[in-house]
DNA sequence: CGATTTATTGTTATAATATAACATAACGTT
DNA sequence: AACGTTATGTTATATTATAACAATAAATCG
């Protein structure tokens, strides 16, 4: 569901977009894929957990869980704060979506069949996120922390700055 | 303050403390030195900012800041969330305090002489977190960011796991 | 199939985190 | 002392997230 259009290292799951992007097929692209690895897991994408992740990927910018929840209930009379997190929380367990900590926000995964945590550059003009998934920076950091003595489970790394479109452009 | 007695990278700001760890005197290094940095800069270390960075550094675990609250109520009425945050934000634009987004809670810095983000190793089992900032590895973060034509303002870095004491002790 | 168990969703309430807005007080000039 | 500025007091409320239990739907097994 990235762009491809633009030469791009493999490792950038999720670039900026450009005015080319066309979203829908991004959408669908990210559906699709959840489809297919819960098909493969045995996991139940219900209704209303398809919705959510739709509801996250309407853009590449984060999204907050009660944003989801206003325009969840626009169709869905029930839906209450558990209703969203709950599906929040299935939905990052296997990783079709991310949650940008310093955000406190969610984001569709460029690459939910691998399990990860990824990096996000987070550009503070436009409001979106890049995901990357930079080999040299996940094993820099663990041979860092395996020198002090430290093993890693996981990692947040969340940088923020200005993205090339929104430095040159604006 | 970080405890120089074994042998440790410079770019440790803060190690897990051993058993041996004399944190009287650490806390009261960390004071001495917002104190200094204040009177540097022309800036107030009011007795409440003093205090609740007093609260912030009695451990080496992230505190929440209605565990400083708390505290502080115990000995000033009138204090309330405003309080705290706005000391908290005083010291954190300081650099006297970090903020762990993954964990909405505050630490004391181990250089607070310097302006840096830092990078965090958060013990899952004793819940101390080390303050390290590692030259390589922000240059490669920056490195890898500027390749994507991105502009770093600032890292959120992160890294939960297990310490050595904890992997070794328990 | 029908009974049982498990997973999912509904529902109500509340906890935990954080900020807005305006009033008062202290401090630092001149 | 009068003034502007910074810090704190105070009340209210916004935002983010979870607990706890009930009802329903789906999967499993005899």
């Amino acid at each position: 569901m990235p762009d491809r259009n633009k030469i791009m290292p493999k490792h950038v799951l999720t670039p900026f977009q450009d005015d080319r992007h066309a979203h829908a097929d991004c959408l669908q692209a990210a559906l699709k894929a959840a489809e297919a690895v819960c098909e493969q897991r045995g996991l139940r994408l219900t209704p209303l957990r398809r919705r959510v992740l739709e509801l996250v990927w309407q853009s590449h910018e984060p999204v907050k869980a009660y944003d989801v929840l206003d325009k969840l209930r626009q169709e869905h009379r029930s839906a209450a704060p558990p209703t969203v997190y709950r599906a929040l929380d299935f939905l990052q367990a296997e990783g079709f979506v991310h949650r940008i900590e310093s955000l406190n926000a969610f984001i569709g995964c460029g690459a939910p069949q691998q399990s990860h945590d990824g990096q996000f550059l987070i550009c503070r003009s436009c409001g979106e996120v890049a995901e990357i998934d930079d080999a040299d920076i996940t094993t820099l950091l663990s041979r860092k922390a395996h020198r002090l003595g430290f093993v890693i489970d996981n990692e947040t790394i969340e940088i923020r700055g200005l993205c090339a479109g929104c430095k040159t452009g604006a």
